[in-house]
DNA sequence: ATAATTCAGGACAATTTTGTCCTGAATAGA
DNA sequence: TCTATTCAGGACAAAATTGTCCTGAATTAT
């Protein structure tokens, strides 16, 4: 669905909101260590998030390290998809088409286009806080 | 959501599905350019939607060329994806967890289990000739 | 001021995906 | 049989994605 990219961004954002405040923040390797990404491609995806459409916050320094801020906790999740650059995926048309739409459908337009909805609204209702409360009984992010 | 070699293959069935019989076959550049796609890499995907899981037919020579069989029409268009290896993206998490399932679930299982059911359940009943079948008012495959 | 810590950001490398090209094999018709 | 047509399949090339590494800047504490 996502590339390699946003997974790891969902995740990574995931995972600071569970573990920082605007006081205690964490350092990339942790984070990294904590999602089971790479860590300089970590520290990649790290640095988009938090540019303009900033999702998550930064500083340097002994102490320093990724925040996320009440505010930023609030955006929808999709928020994250964005920063990645990958909004539109959830908007194309399945076969790839640039002019598909409802007065020019591809053939699977109309059924794919109630899962589109579907999935936009998941994306666009719960916000980044949402997925952070959300401890299930088991909730690894770690590929193990 | 699928590579672009997902979404070659999917309208070039869908065009073969549309303009052939097993008497009259068509051409792979007349393929590829009903598609919009690039002929040599259309050749390539082609191949592919031949091989085990066959989707398609071929001969070579002269009034030869693809098609597809009856059979082959009835189908469910996941058999596409199957042949294109890409059949794992409808039920992997989103998050790309190896571990994610009910039992441990990542923060967005639940509300996405429902989504790829829908999706799932698009690309398992619908078949190749329901796809064929459905012209809409406009059913261009190109770009334009 | 200096040293230690941590992120910023660019250059570079590996891998995968996408795309091209060429030779050979199969088929049909003259 | 000979030629023209069309696919088969592998080698190769380009581009995008994924991943690594290094230098520098910011911050903190001494």
């Amino acid at each position: 669905m996502f590339s390699k990219a946003t997974e790891y961004a969902l995740r990574a954002t995931i995972y600071i909101a569970q573990h920082t405040t605007e006081d205690s923040k964490c350092r990339i390797d942790d984070i990294a260590r904590g999602i089971d990404a790479p860590v300089s491609f970590t520290a990649k995806i790290l640095q988009a998030l938090r540019k303009d459409e900033k999702v998550i916050n930064s500083i340097s320094g002994p102490n320093g390290g990724f925040y996320i801020t009440d505010k930023c906790r609030k955006k929808p999740v999709r928020a994250i998809l964005d920063a990645m650059g990958e909004g539109e995926v959830l908007e194309k048309c399945v076969l790839g088409l640039k002019k598909c739409s409802n007065t020019s459908p591809c053939p699977m337009h109309s059924d794919y286009k109630e899962i589109k909805k579907k999935l936009l609204r998941l994306f666009e209702d719960r916000t980044i806080q949402d997925l952070a409360d959300d401890k299930g009984m088991f909730l690894k992010l770690g590929k193990k």
